[in-house]
DNA sequence: TTTACATATTCCCATATAAGCATGTATTAT
DNA sequence: ATAATACATGCTTATATGGGAATATGTAAA
């Protein structure tokens, strides 16, 4: 078998790497108020209509979306679940910059007392 | 000027894009705990030098690792701080996804009741 | 059945990787 | 000064975009 270089994971390949695209986590931001159909995501963002598509077909496949379809209109909707493992991973950092931040407080502290 | 596609974000250009690849992921929770050199962490992730070092390079421009030099070591060390607008952004969901939570738990009880 | 509307998909292309391999650069040891 | 150790960087290559433009698909309205 010959070496096969994976340039750069698939956008598609999990949550994280769906949501490194800004725009993408402008959409998911709007949609988070409530379902919405394509069109309205295409103004809010002033974004491409294509280009939302596509977007929303990257989120939709690594479960960050669902759909469904109400006459000609698709309606996409957050699944917030799916953005759970993400803010997990990031907290279990979270006992350390409360650390950084006390360690600043306390040389603030000390400053004050030193007058 | 003409027109200059950004196929896709840098790896550089913020947090969000720079923990995409999971092996910058590996990285940080391997330096969460201590600071540590580089080569501990080739042993430790069983990765090749110069890909651990092309990876601390994309870690150190978006400001998520700190180093220092003693002797011919260099001592990487997590900013935890720089994790927290991604732990915060994931944050905004967390209503969301309570509240899907909150609908499963009440048609199971509905479901029990009427049993 | 045309027509209009809403969305999805395809094709093209410049760009940015990430891994492998080779080499450059510090710094310490001999 | 030379060798060895620890990293960093450069180069090459296959791959995966994301935007633009055009087109296809699906549904409702006339």
């Amino acid at each position: 078998m010959y070496y096969s270089p994976m340039a750069r994971a698939a956008t598609t390949s999990d949550a994280f790497n769906a949501v490194a695209e800004p725009r993408r986590r402008d959409i998911l931001s709007y949609l988070a108020l409530q379902e919405r159909p394509v069109g309205d995501i295409v103004v809010a963002l002033g974004l491409e209509q294509p280009s939302v598509s596509k977007h929303l077909r990257v989120l939709k496949d690594v479960g960050l979306v669902r759909v469904r379809r109400e006459g000609r209109h698709m309606l996409y909707r957050v699944n917030a679940e799916a953005i759970r493992p993400l803010h997990e991973w990031a907290g279990t950092f979270e006992r350390f910059w409360r650390h950084q931040l006390q360690k600043v407080k306390e040389r603030a502290e000390e400053k004050m007392t030193k007058v």
